[in-house]
DNA sequence: TTGTAGACTGCCGTCGACA
DNA sequence: ATGTCGACGGCAGTCTACA
């Protein structure tokens, strides 16, 4: 499992504790839908700005996206 | 202060706490001196892959480099 | 609701060189 | 030992559209 899946999953299970959908995650941080689903499945090398944007609209701090 | 300035000087703190040199820190991570400098200066919007190489090369977890 | 595709712009990350 | 520059290829991140 290499990072970007890891960071993946964790995204995918943060996002469906809050109960909200990929769409309303797009809205929420800003970042468009199409790349949130991409993310999720460990496909993208996601960026500073991009996991800071998603940590606020999961309102948590970014650190809880890599711990297990 | 921005991420990734908040990231570069947590980088810059790691480093210089492990007793390493840009230069040592490049080759421990396989990634460019210069490209370095530019993070640690918060310049640079850096990827799941960098941090991951930097996280290694530094012996610590990828989450210490997000905390305060 | 999610995955995928294509086309696009801008910037990540590399390298060699010089202060 | 560090900062900076210029040039470069490749990909991050956006958007529209369709299953």
């Amino acid at each position: 499992m290499g990072i970007k899946q890891t960071f993946g999953q964790k995204v995918n299970a943060l996002r469906k504790g809050k109960g909200l959908s990929q769409e309303d995650l797009s809205e929420k941080s800003g970042i468009n839908r199409p790349y949130i689903s991409a993310i999720e499945q460990g496909k993208r090398n996601v960026s500073l700005e991009v996991m800071e944007k998603l940590a606020e609209a999961l309102e948590i701090h970014i650190k809880v996206l890599f711990e297990e």
